[in-house]
DNA sequence: GGTCCTTTCGTACAACGTACGAGGGATCGT
DNA sequence: ACGATCCCTCGTACGTTGTACGAAAGGACC
């Protein structure tokens, strides 16, 4: 080894990424400003980093830690376990909402970083009292991440009704009059009701918490899940996949 | 009026970048390339669009039309019709990738385009036979909107253990056996079963078609709303609002 | 002391979004 | 007929980005 000893470390990279991320926007994090922040040349930093996207794919990876439970932590019945993830992996999310699109082109392959092996673990471990069959484990735990991520990616996108600046509502009223104006929009109109339309937007979304949308989200999909249980176990001979399991009576 | 006739349209525009995004993917539409693709000048294009953010924008909406289900095709069952919307939602994001990842700053405000709002207004027209109160209604639009957005999301990360190169297979397979070899991971180890690690990957997603996992998940969900229209019409106290509606007896 | 290899980083380039402002024409008032 | 007025066009230029390239520094080995 004819070694001189590296100044920096792939993972202090990621941690000062990441600082700036969180207090800045992802937009802020370029390559020059890292650096900068690491008393560093920029291009010192392609010496521990192949580009940029390698980068991103190890501040992902470090997030990720953050959705993890303390082992003793995981509640035993598979709900409540589920549950605890789920809230873990929003809350992961709500503070690091770059990551959500980062999905996207993320861990790649099919392993993604050391973090999300845990997760995937936690999980399995989570989805083991089910009493499933192992495809249909792996499918609920793909069912709980892709409602969490779907929701924090629409989420974002409704930043509620209270965030429209006073000067704009005008403009809100204007575009609902102009197309509801042609009567091809009857349901809407039932939703909004008669009278002022301002008032009726607000009143129509009002309660509408993001907190308590995602739990009664995620309890329609568990409940589901439950059913699905109940039956399979009443007749393994599908293998639990039949493509709709039989309605209840009513 | 001193009008010299505009030679383009915000509508042309917008289906000019559509259609170099879905032919070489969202990273090769540039103001320049677009400009290019309709003989005029770079800056012309900013005289139909205030920025590129504003194109997007209109390149989402316009996308959302394939959303859209001809009106006399609906089914009146509720759930046939928002399975079927969710089919179609799916459809237009395998077709345009870069539009999931668009929801994240896309709309923004409450009403997103006018195709936009006739989603919301077909969407409405699905959940009207449920007899739920409205914001239940909205509730549940949102699921099935959440829940097919964070499956088309997450479903691009794993493009499946096929089409890993047969070169790089051993390096996926190291990578597990360094971890699992630390014996943290007894739950994936379950998984994976014993011997070769590089076919027991295989088998244990085998099946993993995304399709039927996308219909499954969606199953489930709809499973729990059935269940909470049940109970919710049973007790109408509530308001069909508990936090957890009361498990079925076993 | 020369050789070698790791680590650092200054310079440079291509590509991007877009601000600015000059020009071209068709239409209007006179 | 003619200048004024306006919408539309687009060449030029700037700042910012990721990163390719190659030179330099410096301790470890022979």
């Amino acid at each position: 080894m004819y070694d001189v000893p590296p100044r920096h470390t792939r993972e202090l990279i990621a941690a000062t990424a990441l600082a700036i991320a969180d207090a800045e926007g992802i937009e802020a994090v370029t390559m020059r400003r890292i650096a900068t922040e690491l008393d560093a040349g920029t291009m010192t930093l392609y010496h521990y980093v192949k580009s940029k996207n390698d980068l991103m794919a190890l501040m992902q990876d470090a997030i990720m830690a953050e959705q993890l439970m303390p082992a003793e932590q995981l509640p035993g019945d598979w709900r409540a376990a589920l549950t605890a993830i789920a809230y873990r992996t929003r809350a992961m999310f709500q503070r690091h909402p770059w990551a959500v699109a980062g999905l996207q082109a993320g861990g790649g392959g099919d392993a993604g970083g050391p973090h999300a092996l845990r997760h995937f673990e936690q999980s399995l471990a989570a989805v083991a009292t089910t009493g499933l069959p192992a495809a249909d484990r792996l499918d609920l735990i793909a069912m709980i991440d892709d409602y969490v991520a779907g929701f924090v990616l629409k989420s974002e996108q409704e930043p509620g009704l209270e965030s429209v600046p006073p000067e704009a509502a005008p403009a809100v009223t204007d575009y609902f009059d102009r197309h509801l104006a042609t009567g091809e929009y009857p349901h809407i109109e039932a939703l909004l009701g008669e009278g002022d339309r301002w008032t009726a937007l607000k009143r129509a979304f009002a309660g509408y918490s993001p907190d308590e949308r995602f739990a009664r989200g995620l309890q329609r999909l568990l409940d589901g899940v439950e059913r699905y249980i109940a039956t399979a176990a009443e007749q393994p001979a599908t293998g639990g996949r039949s493509r709709r399991p039989p309605r209840r009576p009513k």
